[in-house]
DNA sequence: TGTTGTTAGTTACAAAAGCAACCACTACAC
DNA sequence: GTGTAGTGGTTGCTTTTGTAACTAACAACA
């Protein structure tokens, strides 16, 4: 009676989609977190402007899947750290493009590899043909 | 001059990780939000209580990997919803086992099944093997 | 018995996220 | 031009989360 049914919650795909990113996520967020006071999305705006080159905030809110005001607030506090500098379009004085000052160059390069080789070391542990899958069903999934 | 190093972005397992589990999250947060004003964690203790039966709080953390004021504070709402019931254990008096009220069971019933289908919808855009790798692995990156 | 250490769970306060209103600017109609 | 609608971005306020300190109960042992 009252008999549960069969649902499994650790198959349920947005459960251990979750508990898969915040394991790896916990993880790498010592990096930036301990060595430069940085948070999670002030991490995803310097990685966009280190691997993409300069942009605006629209830009990277749409790249990102991010809401405007997060990449607002951390582009303020990256600005305040001077790892970023904001410059006007004079053509369409609301857009602002953002770039890396010289120092959050560095800070990207360091972070990237550290990001680098902690994504080596998870693939580590799974085979080449898991990789490839994985990367390209979370990608479907992510809707990209 | 100031070349990126060539980090992809968009492959970096923690990052790709998180934007799946946010976009499937995000859909279907919708069920339980909407319909029964849940929140994350309060859908997680819910799932676990009708998907093991009835368990302590510590239990449900460590099953979870969630911190116990997570917990503490979902089992507050959940039971002032009336959705679940403490009951404290006359051998060791710091332990509640905490059970489904009739209500819970049902909210528990109707959700579990739209979890189902949803999961059942995001499985239908990936092949059969497709589906079987992205579990186990990340399986092993959750660190289950 | 008391004293010390540990565990389950709560609560208070600080940090962060979410949401909606807002400002400055552009585009386009009239 | 003037008015209206839309866009990029910021700010203020509320809700949610994170952290640490706390209570109550148990265990072990002198």
């Amino acid at each position: 009676m009252t008999e549960k049914p069969d649902f499994a919650l650790p198959d349920f795909l947005p459960y251990l989609l979750n508990q898969a990113a915040e394991a790896s996520s916990a993880e790498f967020q010592q990096h930036y977190r301990m060595k430069y006071g940085m948070l999670r999305n002030e991490w995803r705006v310097l990685f966009h402007l280190g691997c993409y080159g300069p942009m605006t905030a629209k830009q990277i809110c749409d790249l990102a899947s991010l809401h405007k005001t997060k990449v607002s607030r951390a582009v303020g506090a990256l600005s305040a750290k001077r790892m970023l500098m904001r410059e006007t379009v004079p053509t369409d004085r609301r857009n602002e493009i953002l770039s890396l000052t010289r120092h959050g160059a560095s800070v990207f390069a360091d972070l990237s590899d550290a990001a680098q080789r902690y994504d080596a070391k998870l693939c580590a542990a799974l085979t080449v043909e898991e990789v490839v899958v994985l990367r390209s069903t979370l990608r479907k999934l992510a809707g990209l």
